[in-house]
DNA sequence: TCGATTTTGTTATGATATAACATTTCAAGA
DNA sequence: TCTTGAAATGTTATATCATAACAAAATCGA
């Protein structure tokens, strides 16, 4: 496991340099490997999701797209950012109306977030025990699971040290 | 446990006329315990999602408000909604900007929803599995979990007798 | 009853998202 | 290498979801 796949790197100090780096390097191979087309677009998309460790609204995404010369219009993030979630690169944050780039690009699970309200950071955990708990509760109910969507939001370590409750 | 808090009575057959009343009555007599004023909207936006067993949007329930005479605005239908959420009396379901009335009133539970993407039916179980599973996650990186939004996406049991896969 | 507070309603606007279609780019087969 | 169909990009226009700001009415306690 690497850096960036360890959890909640988002909430502790780190390079993030390099952590921006070892998600879009796992993104590069991952669509090599499986034949999906990161076109110039895309890829940049990616690398705004990966600049701060938060979620970005669609807009905000277009407004730098369009600083880089890319299209102005909605769809063009909507589309990046709609290809990015359907290959596992990033998640919608439903609770936000907003993007975040996947830490554990081509590790399955189901993504996991914690979000603070203070700092609005986005950490996602691999977390397996929350979407084994939910896989099952589904069963029970003869509920076929397709995709899950998990999301606390709360206080950061960071946040909390500042303004101490 | 009464019938209307036994888990996913949504995807059952059930009598959804006694169902809607116990959760109506729920409501009432913990409105009139907490000193909550469930006035004449607040009660009749949350009959309305408690019609049937699935999510409407916030426009849908003002557009049934407004043939009841209600406001035609939608402040009219966000605040009704936003007081049923606040109070423990509705979920708001990210992923699909909509609401939904809570089946388990006055039981502390992080709100749990499966949601068929082929009926839109949404059943909402208590899943303390997955709840605790996501807080002591949160524990681990030191986060603290204030709210949590659990949303899962597939196809009910009947929806899958319909189309078998 | 009076005054403060809450609730309801309105107008106006902001934020998020997609449909539909024209143009360009790309990759795979002839 | 040329052709051609599919995918991707870009545009315009519009749909959908949500809230700010303020006026009027209802409610509640002193």
């Amino acid at each position: 496991m690497n850096k960036a796949q360890s959890p909640a790197t988002a909430f502790r100090e780190h390079n993030h340099q390099s952590c921006r780096g070892d998600v879009l390097q796992a993104a590069d191979r991952l669509a090599s490997e499986a034949g999906l087309r990161l076109t110039p677009v895309r890829r940049r998309t990616l690398e705004i999701l990966l600049e701060e460790h938060r979620a970005l609204g669609a807009y905000q995404v277009l407004d730098r797209l369009a600083d880089d010369g890319f299209g102005k219009q909605p769809p063009v993030a909507y589309r990046a950012l709609e290809f990015l979630v359907e290959n596992g690169l990033a998640h919608r944050i439903g609770r936000l109306n907003a993007f975040a780039a996947c830490m554990q690009p081509g590790v399955a699970h189901a993504p996991t977030f914690f979000i603070c309200s203070t700092c609005d950071g986005v950490a996602e955990t691999p977390a397996f025990d929350v979407s084994d708990a939910l896989e099952f509760a589904g069963d029970q109910i003869g509920f076929r699971v397709e995709r899950m969507n998990i999301e606390a939001v709360g206080t950061c370590p960071s946040c909390q040290r500042d303004v101490p409750k």
